[in-house]
DNA sequence: GTCGGCAAAAGTGTCGACACTATCAGCCGT
DNA sequence: ACGGCTGATAGTGTCGACACTTTTGCCGAC
C-alpha cells in the first residue's frame, strides 16, 4: 500500500532528534551532514526540512541555514493563544457532538487514570495527552484535529521538553479535566469552552514561568551545531498542559 | 537582499493558475508538465507543490498524482469553523490591544468605503478583506496572523472564486463590520468575539448555499487535466465573507 | 462478453553533479 | 590598530538522469 517514502522517514527521524535534544533549539540543520548521517541524498533531507519549516519547528530564509526554532516567551504565548482559540472551540463542538457513550468512556478513562496517578506519575501524563486529544477529535473537524494533533502538538512537545516546569500541575490537571468533562456531559457548550480556555491559559502561565533562560547569548557554548552533546537532564520528563 | 528562489516563484505562479481557474478544483498537477511550462526543472516545481500541500490547497498521497482540492461542503464548514475560532479570538485580542488611534483609523476607512460602495461594488469587497485583515493583525499574534492571512486566506479565495454567492451580503457586511468595530471601541472583548463569530458563521452559510453542484461525477467532462479551458463565468467576482 | 493477469507507459521518488550565494579569513590601505 | 575589501570556503538552489510505483491498455481464459 502506501510505501513510506524516504522523505517521510527522514522527517520522522529529524523529529526524534529534535525531541531527544540532540538538535537543541537554535541548532542549525546542515543538509549535507544530515544526508550523510541518514545515508540518503540531499533531496529527501531537503523535503523533510521544508516540512519542518511548514510546521514551524525550524525557521529558514532562502539562502541561509535552517535552524531549530528558539523558545522565545512571546512565541510560547502566541502558541498557547492559538491553542486557547482552537482547542476551546473544539471543546465547544465536543459538547455538542459527542455521544453519551463517548462521554462515558472518556469519563471512565479519566477516573481510572486518576487512581493510578498516585503511584505512577508517568502514565498520568500520557493520559492527559489522551484526554486533550480525545476531546479534540470529538470536534469532528478534520482541520482542527490536524492542526492541534499535528503541527501544534509537535511544538508543544518541544516546549515541554525544554521547560523545567515541575509536576505540581499534574494533580490540578485532573480536577480541571474533570470539570471540563462534566460541562460537556451537561451539554453546556459555553461553559465547556470557557473551562478549556482557562485550563490552557493556566498551563501556559505555568510553562512560561519555567522556561529556560533566554538562551544566554554568552559565546561560551559555541558547539551546538553538529555534534551529539547536551544530554537531557531528565531524559523523558513530560508535563501536563 | 533575499533574492527570490525559483521555488517561490513557481509557488506564486501556481497560486495564480489556481485562482484564475486554469487549474480548477480536482485538476491534477503534473510535475513534468508544469516544469516544462515554467521552463524550470522538476525540483522547484516539486517544492512548490509540496508547499501547496502544506497550505492544503492540493491533496496528495506518496506516489499518487497531486490534485487541487475539491470544494466539499464539509470542508467549507470546517474551514469556517476554524475561522470562527481563530478570527473570533483575534477580534477579542484586538479589542484589548488596539490603540485608540488604530480604532479611529479603521472606523474612518470603514465609513469612507461605505459611501463609495453605492457606486463601485468592487472596491467594497477589497475593503472587506482589508477590514478583516486589519482586525486580525491587531491581535499582535504572529501565529494567528500567519494562519489567517496566509494558509486559510488562500483557501478562502479559492472557495469564493468557485462559489456563485451573490452580492447581497455586501450591504449587510458593512453593518456587521461596524457593529464589530463598535464593540472593539467599547473594549467589550466578549461582545467583539461573539459578533465576529456570528459574522463569519453567516458568511459561511451564505457561501455554502451557493456552492457549485458537487462536481457532478458524470463522466462527460473528462478534460479537466492539463489544458486551458473552462473560462470563468464571472472572471473576477469576489464576495464579502 | 466479461473478468483477470501482464506488459508498456506515465509519473513520482531519489540521486549525484554543477551553479549560485553567504560567510569568514586574511590582506591591504588608511 | 582599525575598517573595508577580496579571495577562499561552506552551504543552499537547481538541474538532468535513473529507479521505483502506479496506472493503463491489451491479451487470453472462462
Amino acid at each position: 500500500m502506501h510505501k513510506a517514502t524516504l522523505g517521510d522517514d527522514v522527517f520522522g527521524r529529524l523529529l526524534d532528534l529534535i525531541y531527544s535534544g540532540e538538535l537543541p533549539p537554535g541548532a542549525e540543520l546542515n543538509e549535507v551532514a544530515l544526508a550523510e548521517r541518514f545515508a540518503v541524498s540531499r533531496g529527501p533531507v531537503r523535503e523533510a526540512v521544508r516540512r519542518l519549516q511548514g510546521v514551524q519547528l525550524v525557521s529558514r530564509a532562502p539562502f541561509l541555514r535552517a535552524r531549530v526554532i528558539t523558545l522565545e516567551p512571546t512565541a510560547v504565548r502566541e502558541l498557547f493563544e492559538v491553542r486557547e482559540a482552537l482547542e476551546g472551540y473544539a471543546c465547544r463542538l465536543a459538547a455538542e457532538l459527542m455521544t453519551d457513550d463517548e462521554i462515558a468512556a472518556l469519563m471512565e478513562g479519566l477516573e481510572a487514570n486518576n487512581v493510578a496517578a498516585g503511584s505512577q506519575a508517568r502514565i498520568s501524563v500520557a493520559a492527559a495527552f489522551d484526554f486533550h486529544e480525545r476531546v479534540v477529535r470529538a470536534s469532528r473537524n478534520r482541520r482542527i484535529i490536524d492542526a492541534l494533533c499535528g503541527d501544534l502538538y509537535h511544538l508543544l512537545r518541544l516546549y515541554r521538553r525544554w521547560s523545567g516546569a515541575a509536576g505540581e500541575r499534574k494533580a490540578i490537571a485532573y480536577t480541571e479535566h474533570r470539570q471540563i468533562l462534566l460541562a460537556i456531559r451537561a451539554r453546556d457548550a459555553d461553559l465547556a469552552e470557557s473551562l478549556m480556555r482557562s485550563h490552557i491559559s493556566r498551563a501556559a502561565e505555568n510553562l512560561v514561568d519555567h522556561l529556560p533562560p533566554p538562551a544566554a547569548p554568552a559565546a561560551d557554548d559555541r558547539s551546538a551545531a553538529s555534534g551529539r552533546r547536551r544530554r537531557a537532564a531528565r531524559p523523558d520528563l513530560h508535563e501536563c498542559h
